[in-house]
DNA sequence: CTGAAAGCGCTAACAC
DNA sequence: GTGTTAGCGCTTTCAG
């Protein structure tokens, strides 16, 4: 220990913990000793002591094959700088596919971590009602669709207004029959993004009827349901709900010798790398991200304070990564 | 504290940790009293007893934007879910972007971390020599290339048998003029790579002279060298270094109405989403990042036992991922 | 403003 | 096989 500033082991506590507590020349020379000896406090000893362990538990499940989605690499990016600079380290568990509550448990019971961040909360978040009645503090990314008076902080983005803002953007281009394509309709994440894509239409007094298709998330489904669009209404631009659906899109343009950008506007949503690296580039939906994870970890920050705070949810408004496609 | 079984608190550490030391029965309802109360030891209490934290730390640094890598987040998944199994959880952490060694020493000498896993191994990995002289525990994925005779751990995937499998792929489908897009020349891994498609293509008494090019790893510089190669070589099939590159290829391919896979085979490197994803399906030499995290969770285990094994390097062999571009 | 004492919850070492 | 004792390194509480 650094008694060799002459103080006491407590001394060189506050200095680190409550520096305002010592005299200015106390202060300093603890400071001087703990730097030439490179002192940093057992984490452990402390984490027993102060009942806390900076660390917050991120549950990852495996990426999915074959989609374009790289959301959660981007967030996870995003959490951990942001983490660091409020004094946390993020510890990444993994849980059972088909249980999106294991894992949690022995994490909490063990006081391994102080706080979770929740992210899979289109499963109608059953952890967040289950976190709650455990009294663990958690931040969500992703609203509450099912609850919507749930009374935990949530940090989502506003897929209605991304949706909103890339079909405007089409209209500007000048395009005036500007299809859908989403997912099925058990999904509220995909609801709401297409309720954007409605809203600004019918904002231009154009109807969105037959307009539209649900699919499931993959490359074939985006081709099949824009080639049947094609056929059957005629579109001019596709908004889609994912990037993986406008490569499906993109694949049907190929096929029918359509350029996109020049005969038929496509836009994504996520922003993923395949947007960025496919030719001519896709216009894409980008999450502010990097915003997300400051807000959660602002919100983790009141939840663990004294006393905690509760913060209200909190809405993120994402923008358009304009490329070659529109 | 689980008295209620009627034991000490000794028998109960001694239950959950050396579980063959107590008689059966008494384990048997020390076990039961530990499932009616969810015990679940303290972890802070725990790690500072044992002078561990049951934690591996692993560095993130900011995906790049504008590639087709997902390396990365494949392998977190993985080690994640590999370090489960062992008992070990990981705790990401990021560091200044210019600096390779900032992010380890706090976690080092704040006994956060047990060891680490260390993976820009391309940065010539100063990390090693530093964890090493600081007696850290770690296991490298990546040779150290600068320093063969490098005493520590590590795993690798041998690039250059991955492309001499894709080489020997486009061989077998009758192709004789494959040309080659790497990196440059400063770059070990992608010199590894290049000589694997050299190796191919001499195996098979071919020539690979004017067929090479070396660039930076973006898609325009895949099309522009692709293009070049076509203009002065006239090779029916590329391999690439990267699936960025790869990228590039199919550009310049769209852009000159020939059909990759049938006018002009291409073979990318990571087997990334955008591999997966587009149009007609990109062949791609895919690592074994389950496998390479398996052994890096082996590897460690040694490291931490007692006594502490050294095991030598791991050098595991990619697969194909074969799709419609070749 | 600084020092001394107590104890967080656990497990390694030793006695019984 | 089981219980007892001590102490991991820190911070909170309380005297000086």
């Amino acid at each position: 220990m650094a008694e060799r500033a002459g103080v006491s082991r407590q001394t060189v506590s506050n200095a680190v913990n409550n520096p305002d507590l010592l005299r200015a020349d106390t202060l300093l020379r603890v400071q001087q000793a703990i730097a030439e000896l490179g002192y940093l406090p057992n984490r452990a000893a402390r984490n027993l002591r102060t009942r806390s362990s900076h660390l917050i538990g991120l549950r990852i499940s495996a990426a999915q094959e074959g989609t374009a989605n790289a959301t959660m690499d981007r967030f996870v990016h995003s959490l951990v700088e942001t983490s660091r600079d409020a004094g946390y380290h993020v510890l990444l568990f993994a849980g059972e596919a088909d249980d999106p509550l294991s894992g949690y448990d022995d994490l909490l019971r063990s006081t391994a971590v102080d706080a979770f961040v929740v992210t899979d909360t289109y499963l109608g978040n059953p952890q967040a009602g289950w976190l709650g009645s455990r009294r663990a503090p958690f931040v969500a990314f992703g609203r509450p669709w099912d609850a919507p008076e749930a009374h935990h902080p949530w940090v989502d983005v506003d897929g209605a207004a991304g949706c909103e803002l890339a079909t405007r953007h089409l209209l500007e281009r000048g395009h005036q029959r500007i299809a859908w394509i989403g997912w099925r309709k058990d999904s509220p994440i995909g609801e709401d993004r297409r309720e954007g894509w409605r809203r600004a239409l019918h904002a231009q007094g154009l109807s969105s009827a037959g307009l539209a298709a649900r699919v499931d998330d993959t490359v074939t489904s985006g081709a099949q349901a824009s080639a049947a669009l094609l056929d059957d209404a005629a579109p001019t631009g596709f908004v889609c709900a994912s990037d993986t659906l406008a490569m499906g899109v993109l694949q049907t343009l190929a096929a029918r010798g359509l350029t996109p950008g020049r005969d038929v506007a496509v836009v994504g949503f996520d922003d993923s790398q395949v947007a960025q690296v496919v030719t001519p580039g896709l216009t894409s939906v980008r999450q502010p991200l990097e915003q997300v994870a400051i807000e959660i970890v602002s919100a983790l920050e009141g939840l663990l304070g004294h006393p905690p705070r509760v913060g209200d949810g909190v809405l993120l408004t994402p923008t358009l990564a304009v490329r070659g496609s529109s």
